[in-house]
DNA sequence: TTACAAACTTGATTCTAATCAAGGTGGCCA
DNA sequence: TGGCCACCTTGATTAGAATCAAGTTTGTAA
């Protein structure tokens, strides 16, 4: 395994002792709950670009962000990249190999060093039988990811480019809130393989949202949303 | 809501006793809890084609079958029908809205008569903080679904009609034991619309796999896959 | 058993987006 | 600050698959 691994807990280390209660799957809990998990719980930095655990190899943890941010894509069978999701802080991973498979279908690579927390399934199901909460919260997630991930396919299956790009950049605004401006969050490159396009039709298509007076796109990946309407029309 | 509904379980009626017996996600239970269960499920019956639910409508049950077969789709922002997956006897469904949403994103239809067992979200919860080997039952199932999901987003992405018709072949055989001749579940409609595609492309690859050699096709949707090999190396 | 509707097949055409190719731009490190 | 690399853009071409349009087959119900 890359990254430095180390226990945690019971040092006093400030860093560690709020892993566990920052994310949403366990801060709901008493905290004696929680500083019982938390004493079960490793922690690993990971450098920008480090590959955190790859498809094929055996899984028996889950991992938690504590902070960065960090790719999950997959392989299809004849070798091409396609982007999965992103995690940030709080989120988590590792959880298909934990609950069947127990080996990785897809990679988990750090965008940025990334401190990540580790929970052996061993322990993990002793606290799922034990709180049955945190299944409820992960199942909770699961149900979320699930959506999303069948939203996607009915997407590509059924859209053109076009439009999966114009649905892609309203869910953008949207999650801004109020601003009808926004950042993407991803290079040009990786939202081709998030959408299942390449980075030249990408670049094309956003011209022509340009043209069409819907977008206007500015430095640093900032896009203005001009015309939301008509973009969604698409 | 369609079907025939009715309280089941102490009147000794005995399609209903042994309906939570039968699933796998409780089927693991002692009997007294199994008993208690189905104390508080609801059964009702669909006729071929009718909807089971559909989406936009609120949600606040989890459906398991009992006998019969369900076809779930979605119909994506531009009103085009995609397949997501079908359930027969102990597969359940309804668990998206169950845990966050409260309002179903996709269609189930019965796809012939079909007796359904319902369970109240609020029972459920209630079941799942009791008995906690139950949350793990489910996800261990949402874990395969998310997994199934991901892969068939990464193929439609990535993958060319062909390839994505080759691997769905193979996975039926795979499903079949040791024969290499298995039936169609689905008609090749059917099969268009969960795999991304046209029944007109469907029947195009077809007939050139049956050209090559690499399968036949028989009355009945019965098909016989002769080379696998060089199927999967399309 | 016939008749009808749904499912399927096949052909011709069109369209979308991938691929190939060649610059351009910008960010970042030495 | 210069140079380099990764990212992005734009154009030309090709390929894959959708669409449109007839037929043909099949399953099913009267």
């Amino acid at each position: 395994m890359n990254g430095h691994n180390h226990k945690c807990g019971h040092e006093g280390h400030e860093g560690h002792s709020t892993c566990v209660s920052r994310v949403p799957i366990f801060n709901h809990l008493e905290d004696e709950q929680m500083a019982e998990i938390t004493g079960t719980i490793l922690s690993t930095t990971y450098k920008k670009g480090e590959i955190i655990y790859h498809a094929g190899e055996a899984s028996d943890s889950l991992y938690i962000v504590k902070s960065g941010r960090i790719k999950i894509y997959r392989l299809s069978e004849s070798g091409k990249e396609q982007l999965v999701r992103f995690l940030s802080t709080g989120d988590f991973t590792g959880e298909l190999a934990l609950f069947s498979d127990s080996v990785h279908e897809a990679y988990a690579e750090a965008m940025e060093n990334t401190e990540i927390c580790l929970i052996r399934r061993r322990d993990l199901q002793t606290f799922l039988m034990k709180y049955p909460s945190i299944s409820l919260k992960i199942l909770t997630e699961f149900s979320n990811r699930l959506e999303n991930s069948e939203k996607q396919t009915t997407r590509v299956s059924t859209e053109k480019v076009e439009t999966r790009l114009a649905l892609y950049l309203a869910e953008c605004i949207d999650e801004e809130g109020s601003s009808m401006e926004f950042v993407l969050p991803m290079s040009k490159r990786d939202l081709a393989s998030f959408l299942g396009t390449t980075p030249e039709t990408i670049s094309r298509k956003l011209a022509d949202f340009e043209d069409a007076g819907y977008i206007r796109q500015k430095p640093q990946r900032k896009i203005e949303v001009v015309d939301l309407d008509k973009l969604l029309m698409v």
